[in-house]
DNA sequence: GTGAAAGCGCTAACAG
DNA sequence: CTGTTAGCGCTTTCAC
């Protein structure tokens, strides 16, 4: 900066103020300067800045558990929001280590930056990480506390477009195969799919729920389960992409035909999924990108100095239909749906 | 630290002292020193630091063409070497664009990142991200400058091990199926593949390289090629764990047994796939975590003052064996392999 | 052993 | 309009 001071024959003063837009400067001095800048290759050092401005425009972004194919979509959300602007993006991997998040949260700490989010690939709730000097929002994995912020998605309201969906293609026995039921995500899923049935007088077919893994292979098992019970069922929603693909493979050797025998849908929309499944799943779109943009836009608010914020706000679901449930009548899209407060009523509409 | 300082009864200089461990003090006054910042919750000002050191303790990491499955890996590994040290990681999603990038890399200089990593999901080289004032080391896609230092996965030693795996198991008729032609990884597998049939006097069975989309679609399009040419075929090594999924489901569903009439190799190692396969596909793990902790060690290295380093490190891939390919005999893995350097041999012993 | 003072690169308030 | 000055929070000589 001294440098390009020089070099444009002004102060450092004036320099910085050509440089940054701000002050009264001739428009011949403010071009010298800029000129100089440019020749010099210039780069105005931000730690300098941060140390004056007592921040760093830079946020964390912490994970509980490592990355993966959760996390990926709501870093590039978050990142994208983020990179509108002029703020940067410290990594942090927690691993799933209390410890280590700790030493990461001093981490950030030190390097000032101006707010964290939290993210995990589980939709449980998780200790909050402490009460910190600046803003924090907690995505998808939500914060145990009420005081915190978080942004998750709407799984209940995800599973209810799903049971409708079939229910309006003229489906009336729907089974459900989902994960562990330990997960609140299968939890979560489960009971939305059952209140919308219920709504309509119905009940889940084959007996209920069928808990298990989030893998292929259970819903391999599965598929079978449902073939040997007796029980009749012309629908499967399945707590998963993986799980309903495992299953459409055991209804399609098996005889079934998908969608004329049996529709099946998913939920996560995960690509190499949906497009692997024979036919292509329909499936429940999390949204999970959208997720880390709402996020990173809240905590950027709450940076810019608006009242903090707290409680879930849960985003709604999408459907996305392909040919694993053949629409009997055409579908028609929901108007789009805007962001609900948990307090308020779903956003199934 | 006034306050820290304050606290203690010492000055700002003392109690600087006293937190980093420099200089000569009395262990009683450092112990004050420690108990006041530990009391005051006090966290160095990392800008400040940074400030004076020249230099931020930090590294940026730069994707060419946005996050996916094979950045994941090595951002992993890229954090885990970084992490140990007192480094942070800084994320930026050049998004393919640019101009984006350059924009990318202008932030990072300015935060005076010590050094950058970038990364790609290709393996095919790229343009240089320009001429920097500091430390660049390039993983899994490599710069186009041999100036450059590139951190690759040894694709042609990989697809070596597959078909030496093939072979010492009995199989005489392997037949190749991959990704596009105009994909380095998928050249460089068909390659190395080639070359090591060749040097047992054999040739690719079915009448070459079926090249085509790293998708299941496409490995089950290849599977009824195979099986239409009527060409003999008792191993098919493919390009992808995704091609290999559908080479095992068109194969099976013909009636072919896996591996006992046909032996299936993938590559990646990617664990949706060669666990949801039938049967557990055996595959070429490249080890991107690995590629991840290595480039991080060079770059700090060079970050350290060590000679810049320059040209591609190739380092050795995997074979994982499992269900897919039985072995005739039992296997024994070669000794543990370390990184060549691309002028010398290559890996595979 | 410890304190005082200079300075990292920049911005902001005030003179001129 | 432009230059001067003080100071962000910390480290680091160099006196004492």
């Amino acid at each position: 900066m001294t440098d390009v001071a020089a070099r444009a024959g002004v102060s450092v003063g004036t320099a910085s103020k050509a440089i940054n837009g701000r002050g009264q400067l001739r428009a011949a001095t403010r071009e010298r300067v800029l000129a100089a800048a440019a020749e010099l290759g210039f780069q105005p050092n931000a730690l300098a800045r941060g140390l004056i401005a007592g921040r760093s425009y830079t946020v964390g972004v912490l994970t509980t558990d490592s990355f993966g194919r959760f996390t990926i979509p709501i870093m590039l959300g978050v990142e994208d929001a983020l990179g509108a602007g002029e703020m940067s993006t410290l990594l942090c991997d927690g691993r799933g280590d209390p410890l280590r998040e700790q030493h990461y949260v001093r981490t950030l700490l030190s390097r000032r930056v101006d707010g964290i989010v939290v993210t995990g690939r589980r939709l449980d709730p998780r200790p909050p990480i402490g009460d910190l000097p600046i803003p924090v929002v907690y995505v998808y994995t939500a914060s145990a506390s009420p005081d915190d912020l978080s942004v998750v998605s709407h799984d209940e309201q995800g599973a209810g477009l799903a049971v409708r969906h079939l229910m309006r293609t003229g489906r009336t026995h729907i089974a459900h195969v989902t994960g562990p039921e330990r997960h609140l995500s299968a939890r979560l899923r489960a009971a939305g799919a059952r209140s919308t049935l219920a709504e309509n007088g119905r009940e889940f077919a084959a007996g209920g729920v069928l808990w298990g893994e989030w893998s292929e292979a259970w819903g391999r098992a599965a598929g079978e389960i449902l073939i040997r019970s007796g029980a009749p069922f012309d629908a499967v929603f399945c707590g998963s992409d993986q799980i309903a693909r495992g299953v459409a493979d055991t209804l399609r050797e098996s005889g079934f035909a998908i969608p004329d025998d049996v529709a099946l849908i998913g939920f996560d929309n995960w690509d190499v999924m949906v497009e692997g499944c024979r036919p292509p799943l329909t499936t429940i779109d999390p949204n999970l990108t959208e997720l880390g943009h709402v996020a990173a836009r809240r905590l950027l608010s709450a940076i810019e100095g608006d009242p903090p914020e707290h409680g879930e706000i849960r985003l709604p679901c999408t459907l996305v239909i392909r040919q694993s449930s053949e629409a009997a009548r055409p579908y028609e899209a929901p108007p789009a749906a805007s962001p609900v407060r948990a307090s308020s009523q779903h956003a199934e509409s």
